[in-house]
DNA sequence: GATTCATATAAATAGTAGTTTATATAAATC
DNA sequence: GATTTATATAAACTACTATTTATATGAATC
């Protein structure tokens, strides 16, 4: 893992990775195949992903016959990842965001 | 700037950027020269930063002479990114880091 | 034990973003 | 107004990271 002190805020700052966060703070634990298909992307894609959330500790799994299931850490993480969710959303509505701007004017 | 909700932590995101943002905590106010001496990188880089920082409404400027004065844009903007840099200090904390591992165990 | 289903892994590709190097602008000073 | 100082801009380069494509593994079922 780099060493730049900020390497785990790298790690959710990715849409996908951010996405895949999101849905397990809505479902505690879930399949591969769940993530597949509520997100619409690639299986090969989205355990990617996963297992650079694992790498980084976020996340952990555990098979459960054919499947593998993934949950966020530990209670305590996702309650800061949720912290850190919505003082981005508190950011972004702090900011006069203009859609079809290249800019927000805060 | 991209749609994908997070540009902004993306924007923050970036070890030189974040550097930028917490000296700027400390001083309010601050020339492009004194980024330029205290993180001891090159002027372009910087001011290349700066621009980006500038152009995610995160950071303002105005001339004073032969200068160029950055400061946070807002005073909201700036507790909500030292919240955010807290969140990510308890986050470290919270995960016990061999620092010569390739993972944090959560 | 062969086939199917779920997921992981690896390699190739492509896109993006940071950094460096060189140059331009703009204000201040002599 | 020429030179210096401070900063910005642009182009070239590099490195990283996401995505895609193809293949492998491993459990369950027939």
């Amino acid at each position: 893992m780099n060493n730049d002190g900020i390497w785990l805020l790298k790690c959710i700052c990715d849409y996908t990775r951010f996405e895949i966060l999101g849905l397990l703070q809505e479902h505690q634990e879930m399949r591969v195949g769940d993530f597949v298909r509520l997100m619409k992307k690639d299986q090969p894609l989205v355990s990617h992903h996963l297992k650079t959330l694992k790498k980084c500790g976020i996340v952990t799994s555990r098979r459960q016959g054919k499947n593998i299931m993934y949950q966020i850490s530990n209670p305590d993480l996702a309650k800061l990842i949720s912290d850190l969710a919505n003082t981005e959303k508190n950011i972004l509505s702090m900011c006069n965001i203009d859609k079809n701007s290249t800019s927000c004017i805060c």
